[in-house]
DNA sequence: TGCTGTGAAGTGCTTCACAGCG
DNA sequence: CGCTGTGAAGCACTTCACAGCA
């Protein structure tokens, strides 16, 4: 039965579908058509059930007592997620990190554009980085409106990413992915994720330390 | 009273202080002095209780009635975590997002250096980056042992981030910071945290869709 | 009085177990 | 016969509500 009600999706859900859809892309490399939820869910890191459950919230990708076709089902997934297509995004803070992400093909290659950059500092308004020139946020309504972009992405240092998240917002932006140390504050209705590196490795120690 | 039994910990709590850390920081940058839990967890995009069962899982470190000492609470989260010494670090893949890494100020100021950089490619070995000399991963083992190394980063492409992970395990490292997107397996007890740009790409366009 | 620390209640995600279909 | 899809059970984290202390 397809499931047209929209149904509450866990969080957790939509991010074990992007790594299915990670492990299929490796099968798939290496020349396997079709997979069962096991060895799957095994790859992944999870439970078979749950890859089951995380599909069903979906529809019905599977042919029982075989398994899923791998082509078909990254296809059903990433449709599903609405990663099929293009994505445009602004870059705020072109520092290391920003150049790094400017340079990372693997964002063009799966639809999410950087098509617009943007810095406070003077010194670095006019800079032409990988065919992108950097603008004063002051034209991010503009080029937000002109391009047609939807995604912010934040790589200032912690002490600006609030004033940068403003700009955005200001600019109609309502999603948000800020991989500065540092909270956002923005109103119900916009969505922000963090990328924090400290997290993690605060997670590694903590766990280094008490061997569990 | 004082909780010293080997009480699980959710993961989630970890990732929370850490975040607490952040925000803390910030608190402190702006000359305040003391802080309740609302105002915490409001910054951190949480629910009061949920900072003090957090904090209570470590000991108790507020006054009734006033709230948190900034500076003390910052001091007995990081020393509760493991994170107020020195970590070192190899990195494995000197690409663009590597090289970024070792650009990035941030983790030496936090205690996390990375002291010693990988990679397969024989144009790279060699090369100096930030002070660093390029090796070839056959001289993980000896590196490890003679830096006093404990936490891995992987940089690299996503079909050689498994070969980079086997080294790392080769060489002892029983914790990994994966940035390549690509699942890795591991034996049980070895800690594996990913840092997945693009399942926080996925979410937000999901979001974004389906506007709940 | 105000805010912490915490048992108890609530909620939501995960796992189980099996019916159902190819 | 094997594997999917799914209700029901289990489990873990979150929120509530208030006793207790400064």
């Amino acid at each position: 039965m397809v499931n047209l009600k929209a149904k509450h999706i866990p969080r957790a859900t939509i991010s074990r579908l992007a790594t299915y859809v990670q492990v299929l892309e490796t099968f798939a490399r290496d020349g396997v058509e079709v997979v069962s939820s096991h060895p799957l869910a095994l790859a992944s890191g999870v439970n078979a059930s749950q890859v089951r459950k995380d599909l069903a919230y979906f529809g019905e990708f599977g042919i029982r007592g075989v398994g899923y076709n791998i082509l078909s089902l990254i296809k059903a997934i990433t449709s599903s997620l609405d990663v099929d297509r293009e994505w445009r995004m602004a870059l705020i803070g072109v520092g290391n990190l920003g150049k790094a992400l400017l340079n990372h093909n693997d964002f063009r290659a799966r639809g999410f554009n950087i098509t617009a950059i943007f810095d406070c500092d003077p010194f670095k308004i006019g800079e032409i980085v990988q065919g992108l020139e950097v603008r004063c946020t002051s034209e991010l309504p503009d080029m937000v409106a002109k391009l047609g972009i939807e995604i912010g992405i934040i790589t200032t240092p912690p002490e600006r990413a609030q004033r940068a998240a403003d700009h955005l917002l200001g600019a109609g932006i309502m999603s948000i992915l800020n991989f500065a140390p540092a909270r956002i504050q923005a109103p119900a209705g916009v969505n922000v994720e963090y990328v924090d590196f400290f997290n993690h490795l605060y997670i590694l120690a903590f766990k280094h330390t008490r061997q569990d």
